[in-house]
RNA sequence: GGCCCGGUGGCGGAAUGGUAGACGCAGCGGAUUCAAAAUCCGCCGAUGGCAACAUUGUGCGAGUUCAAGUCUCGCCCGGGCCACCA
């Protein structure tokens, strides 16, 4: 009997789905363990052979844990809600809904012939209105909430009114916008509208006017990780800055906590790295500076607080409000044409000539606050309005940016840092002799930044002040595709609707474009209001929304009381081991991390950090393949005679080329432009063949490399593509895909099967396994189990093949070692294994066989190899008892016969014996 | 510009500081076969040699060590992330 896959597969699957094998509940007898992946948006081109990398990965480790006797959460579903469905839904007018369904359908039937183990009656999909109900909740309770700074945490929004009402604005302490103080008595007086807005600037959630990065290609405001290069993520259409009203989440709030809490993760050093960049705190001070002859005054944020004697600018944002105070009458028309030149200038001209220097003169000075000298005050746009104050002093001497600014204007620089040459270019580093600093002269730098702000502090004229990069999200995108806010209007000011009305469901509209008026698509929507008559928000929400919290909800998909019941979250608690791409770093992880602090804060949820452990797989990269036409004619060149000839490089589909041979008679028929194609072959290894040329590329549908799972699996089968992902390299690195390599593994596959399957018959003998036979499992066990924990899933393959390649040998066929080798190959092979599971007689799936003690019962094997070497050259290798001390070694090594033949006539000057290593024999 | 990761045969890639190139692909030679597929066996970094073997060899240059692909320092190259963040 031949290894027929295609039926085992089918079996096997069949069986796990009616049985529901890997159906988890909370079972407080076993430890549990929660495996996740990062859940697929479910696009309309289904999932190429890249995609599963990470689910095989995480499904080879769940089937490990639950071999090992843990209780194993698994889920899998879908980020159903996104652009690309509404921009189909827009060109087709077909529903995003029917067109998600179809796409689910299309995953789950890819995902299925892959034979995972996932529990799929915990699946969710966030555009479910049961699923983002909860969604809607959150987002309820961010805006029910404040942040307190004394409590360090999220409360309630009631306890913020009675502090109010009591001391007003200074008897609270919070992470919150601009607020002007306001008494008790202040409070008291405000209208409605007036304490609505006030509470604005304190919620979590809230309304405010911001510097938006607006698109008009795709009509929506895009958050900051939504955005590269001033180039939208999805679809590259040019972005802008605007302001709008929108809904943010305070996340700024979370950013201390954010960046303190990925000490105690187990995550990369460069994914840490990315989200410590990303929230990038730096450590400085605020200082007050005042503008000369006029009543203005304002601060200005420096991590060199010791550089101030070496000021001679200012620098002001073009948006900020100063602009308007400080430029004189006869700098006005300057300014006006540099404000509007500025505008103009979208964010991606701006980073596209960064060394670009532009600014102008606001006619005004400042007073030096310890020299009293004055300095003259600049508008520029290489300061940034959103960060710090938006205003800087500029010391050219030690700053890059300001040196520049200096030269392009003709600004006087002062060194005050000793080292490098100014007159070549700033010398920023932190290191040097303070000079020309009054009372800093000679102190080092660090000592000088201390003593810096210690002195502005006792004059009051700043504060020590740590700022972040990490802004606030917009939460708002005026599309149609998303969840819709739980937030009505009533007379202007925003409510939230009763936890009892929700899920507000997506209403239907005729278009999903913006209304004539330019409103988003909801505002197409019949009756899009309250049952009171009151408008309903007609923005939704982004895509971050619906995967903040997904994993929660996996604990407890059905509950219809709450996002999580108490007793699940308690018995879950946190993911384990979180597996997904490293595209996430800056947007998911970080939204994902605060929204489940959030709901740590306000007693939801036991823990704080929602994913223990994360594994970055790797990227798949497609590797196209081209063929080269003589220009003007239907002939082909072969890669090394291209050169010969004035061509043109075309794509060709990569699966009509083996080994980078082109099969020329598929081309033909592959399109019918191509059906007269002649060929200029050349002789590779003796043959005429088409040499086809190739390059790295994404994989993409128009360089026709993508290369589909199903077609793997039609052809070999779902272990060898669960095989073969593994064994193409380390799980973390990128790799381009490369389908030669995959007959390898489907090859040991069948000569494994052929070690027990003889003539048509199951046949394996009860004798007792020789030492030997041990030997060879051991060492496979052993290496299979110390890869687990690191994930170096390719060279566990790679030793699965060693030791079926040395039980071939010996002609192994007992029982005893084909059990506990299946068990240990169950988790990359679950199919393989199950079917020669039920060969050995088991009736129940081997998913749950007792894998502790296959670990027990292996032993270590009793010598070791010892590498023997004189005079540092090796000379031979010596088997040792592995447990022999440090005598009994040297002893045996002196006593073999290598040893007596190297050593005559010589004496030992040093002999190195280092245990399971090395001896190592120096002679003189 | 800053930070992170990497550089090993024709290719993908192995090597807790200890026989470099495991394992696989491709290639070559052989067995089986009327022939092919499938399967099995052998060879497979470079140079020299019929061979045993010798020399050399992990991007470049130094260093630590009895011993370096691995550790340290300085370069070169490639990839990723961030980037006018004061």
């Amino acid at each position: 009997m031949s290894y027929n896959f295609q039926e085992i597969e089918t079996k096997w699957q069949k069986y796990w789905s009616k049985n529901q094998t890997f159906k988890v509940t909370e079972d407080s007898s076993k430890p549990k363990f929660y495996v996740l992946d990062m859940f697929p948006y479910p696009s309309g081109a289904g999932l190429h052979v890249g995609h599963p990398l990470g689910y095989i990965a995480s499904d080879i480790y769940t089937r490990f844990k639950r071999l090992l006797g843990y209780n194993v959460l698994h889920p899998m579903g879908y980020d159903a809600f996104g652009l690309p469905a509404e921009q189909y839904a827009i060109q087709t007018g077909r529903h995003p809904a029917e067109t998600t369904a179809d796409n689910v359908t299309r995953y789950r039937e890819q995902l299925d012939g892959i034979g995972f183990s996932y529990d799929w009656s915990r699946e969710v999909q966030t555009c479910d209105p049961k699923y983002y109900k909860w969604t809607q909740w959150a987002f309820i309770q961010m805006f029910d909430h404040y942040y307190d700074l004394d409590a360090n945490k999220a409360k309630p929004i009631s306890e913020l009114l009675s502090k109010l009402e009591e001391g007003g604005s200074s008897a609270v302490n919070a992470h919150a916008g601009e607020i002007e103080e306001f008494s008790a008595s202040d409070w008291k007086s405000f209208d409605t509208k007036k304490r609505e807005m006030t509470l604005q600037l304190y919620r979590l959630a809230y309304l405010a006017d911001t510097a938006v990065n607006w698109c008009a290609g795709l009509g929506t405001v895009l958050a900051n990780d939504e955005v590269k290069d001033g180039l939208s993520v999805r679809g590259s259409h040019p972005v802008e800055q605007k302001k709008m009203q929108q809904w943010c989440l305070r996340v700024s709030a979370y950013a201390p906590r954010l960046l303190d809490g990925l000490d105690g993760l187990d995550w990369s050093d460069s994914l840490k790295e990315m989200q410590k960049n990303w929230i990038g705190k730096s450590v400085g001070a605020e200082l007050c500076f005042k503008a000369k002859g006029l009543d203005v005054e304002f601060d200005i944020f420096t991590t060199r607080p010791d550089t101030v004697f070496g000021a001679t600018f200012m620098v002001l944002a073009p948006e900020s409000e100063l602009v308007e105070l400080v430029t004189t009458s006869e700098q006005k028309s300057a300014v006006d044409a540099y404000l509007l030149e500025t505008k103009k200038r979208t964010e991606r001209d701006r980073l596209a000539d960064v060394k670009r220097v532009s600014g102008v003169f606001t006619g005004s000075y400042c007073i030096h606050p310890f020299t009293g000298k004055e300095i003259p005050i600049w508008i520029g746009d290489y300061v940034l309005g959103g960060y710090g104050t938006g205003a800087i002093m500029a010391v050219p001497a030690h700053d890059s940016r300001d040196y520049a600014f200096a030269k392009h204007f003709d600004i006087p620089m002062v060194q005050v840092v000793s080292g490098g040459d100014i007159s070549v270019e700033s010398y920023d580093a932190k290191e040097g002799k303070m000079m020309n600093s009054d009372f800093l002269d000679g102190l080092d730098v660090k000592e000088a930044i201390k003593k810096m702000v210690d002195e502005v502090d006792s004059r009051k004229l700043g504060i020590k002040k740590t700022n972040y990069r990490l802004r606030d999200a917009t939460f708002s995108r005026q599309r149609y595709w998303g969840e819709p806010f739980p937030i009505y209007f009533k007379d202007g000011i925003p409510h939230t609707l009763s936890v009892d009305d929700l899920p507000l469901e997506l209403p239907e509209v005729d278009k999903y474009l913006p209304t004539e008026d330019g409103q988003p698509p909801l505002g197409r929507a019949k009756n899009w209001k309250t049952k009171d008559g009151y408008p309903l928000e007609m923005s939704t929400m982004p895509g971050f929304a619906g995967s903040s919290a997904y994993y929660l909800r996996y604990m407890d998909p059905h509950n219809e009381k709450e996002l999580v019941s108490k007793d699940a979250n308690n018995y879950w608690q946190d993911v384990d081991l979180y597996i997904g791409g490293a595209e996430h770093a800056t947007g998911h992880l970080v939204y994902s991390r605060y929204w489940n602090k959030f709901l740590f804060d306000i007693g939801f949820v036991c823990k704080e950090e929602p994913f223990k452990k994360l594994v970055n797989q790797g990227m798949i990269q497609g590797r196209s393949n081209f063929v080269y036409r003589v220009k003007g004619t239907q002939k082909f060149v072969s890669l090394g005679l291209k050169d010969q000839h004035d061509t043109q490089e075309f794509h060709v589909d990569v699966n009509i080329v083996n080994n980078d041979c082109l099969d020329m008679e598929a081309f033909k028929a592959w399109r019918a432009e191509y059906q007269d194609a002649e060929f200029v072959t050349e002789e590779v290894d003796g043959k005429q063949v088409y040499k086809c040329g190739y390059a790295v590329e994404k994989m993409s549908k128009s360089m026709f490399n993508v290369v589909n799972p199903d077609t793997i699996v039609d052809k070999y089968g779902a272990d060898t593509l669960r095989l073969y992902e593994m064994f193409l390299g380390p799980l973390e690195q990128s790799k381009p895909w490369n389908t030669n390599g995959i007959e390898g593994v489907h090859r040991f596959l069948k000569k494994l099967w052929a070690l027990f399957y003889k003539e048509e018959e199951f046949i394996v003998t009860d004798e007792k396994a020789s030492k030997e036979e041990h030997k060879v499992l051991h060492t496979c066990i052993k290496k299979v189990l110390t890869d687990v924990d690191t994930f170096s899933f390719n060279t566990s393959v790679s030793a699965f093949m060693i030791c079926v390649n040395d039980l071939a040998k010996i002609k192994c066929n007992k029982k005893e070692i084909l059990e506990q080798l299946t068990v240990l190959f169950s988790p990359f092979a679950p199919h393989f294994s199950e079917e020669i599971w039920s060969a050995l007689g088991n009736t129940t799936s081997i998913s749950f066989a007792n894998a502790p003690k296959l670990v027990e019962s292996y032993l270590v094997e009793s010598t070791h190899k010892y590498p023997v070497s004189f005079n540092g050259k090796m000379r031979f290798l010596m088997d040792i008892a592995l447990d022999a001390s440090k005598d009994e070694i040297e002893k045996t090594v002196l006593e073999s016969e290598e040893a007596k033949k190297w050593l005559e006539g010589k004496t030992i000057k040093k002999m190195i014996v280092v245990p399971k290593k090395i001896v190592n024999i120096v002679v003189g």
